[in-house]
DNA sequence: ATTAATGTTCAGAA
DNA sequence: TTTCTGAACATTAA
C-alpha cells in the first residue's frame, strides 16, 4: 500500500546507503513468479545503469525516483505490495529486481521486493521525466500544496471529495488510507462534491494534509492487519496505532466520543468516517 | 470450494 | 471532456 509516507520513508532510508554509489548490475532475481512491468526492456536498462553513480534518490508522489549521473531516471512504482530493501527480505520468493552496488558501505545490494507484482520499472531518459511530472500526468505533491493548488484542484471537479484526493493528476501522493485520516482531521464528509468546498473547509483541507502526512512520516508510516508494508531494513511501521478511523468501521469516534466509525465504499474502495464530526 | 476483498494505476468504455 | 469499470496479480478471509 505504499502511500506517500512509506514511500518517503523507503527513500529516507536508502538514500544515504545508495546515493552516490555506483550501480555495478542490476538484474532480475529469479523466481517462479510472473515478471514485473519493465520499461524498455530489462536487458536495455540494466545495459544503460551499469557502471554509472546514483546522483540522488527522491520521491515523487508514491514513487521512488533513482537520479543517475547521465541525467537519466529510474523510477520504481510500488504500487499495492512493492518494497525497497537493503536487508532481510520478508522472503525470497517475491524478490524482483537486484541491484549491486559498487564501493565501501554498509550494504552491498538493494532490492526490490513486490507480492503481488503489480509494480513496475521504467527508465526515463534525459529529460523526459518532465512528462511524467506535466500536471495531465502527476499533480504537485501533497507536501507542497498550498491552499491555492487545493482550491484550483477541487475546483475542476464534482466527484466526491473523498474520491478526487486519490486523484493522482490532481494531487501525488494521497492514496486510500490517508484519505480517510485526513478527511477526519479535516472535519469534512467524504461525500461532498470536491468543488462545494467552502474556503474555510479548504484550508482545513491543506493543513489536515500536512498533519497527518507528516505525522505518519514520524511514526515511519503504516503496516495494515497484512503485514505487508515494512521498511527498507524489513521493520513494520508504528502509524497503523495511531489511525483515527482507518479499519475502524463500528469503533467510537476518536474525536466526539459518541459517534460510532462507518464504512461506506466510494469508487469501489472503502472509505472511513465519522459522520457526527463531518459534515 | 468459490467468491470477495486488499494498499494502486491505467486503458478503454460510458 | 469527465467519470466509471475492470484488469493486472498474489494472498487471505468468509
Amino acid at each position: 500500500m505504499p502511500e506517500l509516507p512509506e514511500v518517503e520513508t523507503m527513500v529516507r532510508q536508502i538514500r544515504p546507503h545508495v546515493a552516490g554509489r555506483r550501480i555495478r548490475a542490476l538484474r532480475a532475481c529469479r523466481t517462479k513468479c510472473r515478471p514485473i512491468s519493465i520499461t524498455p526492456a530489462l536487458k536495455t536498462i540494466a545495459a544503460r545503469v551499469k557502471d554509472q553513480s546514483v546522483t540522488a534518490v527522491r520521491r515523487l508522489g508514491k514513487r521512488v525516483v533513482l537520479d543517475l549521473a547521465d541525467g537519466a531516471n529510474l523510477v520504481i512504482e510500488p504500487r499495492m505490495t512493492g518494497l525497497m530493501l537493503l536487508a532481510d527480505p520478508p522472503d525470497v520468493h517475491h524478490l524482483r529486481l537486484e541491484w549491486e552496488l559498487d564501493g565501501p558501505g554498509e550494504y552491498s545490494r538493494l532490492w526490490f521486493w513486490d507480492q503481488r507484482g503489480l509494480g513496475t520499472l521504467r527508465l526515463y531518459q534525459p529529460g523526459e521525466l518532465a512528462e511524467l511530472l506535466g500536471s495531465h500526468r502527476l499533480g504537485p505533491d501533497a507536501l507542497s500544496l498550498t491552499v491555492a493548488d487545493y482550491r484550483r484542484v477541487c475546483g475542476k471537479t464534482a466527484r466526491p471529495i473523498k474520491v478526487a484526493l486519490l486523484d493522482q493528476k490532481l494531487i501525488a501522493g494521497i492514496g486510500n488510507l490517508y484519505a480517510s485520516e485526513i478527511l477526519h482531521l479535516a472535519k469534512i464528509h467524504p461525500e461532498l462534491p470536491a468543488k462545494t468546498l467552502t474556503a474555510r473547509q479548504l484550508e482545513r483541507l491543506h493543513a489536515a494534509t500536512y498533519a497527518i502526512l507528516e505525522e505518519a512520516i514520524r511514526y515511519e508510516g503504516s503496516t495494515l492487519g497484512d503485514g505487508t508494508y515494512r521498511n527498507a531494513l524489513n521493520k513494520a511501521g508504528g502509524y497503523q496505532n495511531a489511525h483515527r478511523v482507518y479499519a475502524r468501521a463500528d469503533e467510537s469516534c476518536p474525536t466526539c466520543g459518541k459517534a460510532i466509525i462507518v464504512r461506506i465504499v466510494q469508487a469501489q474502495r472503502s472509505t472511513f468516517f465519522c459522520g457526527r464530526c463531518q459534515k
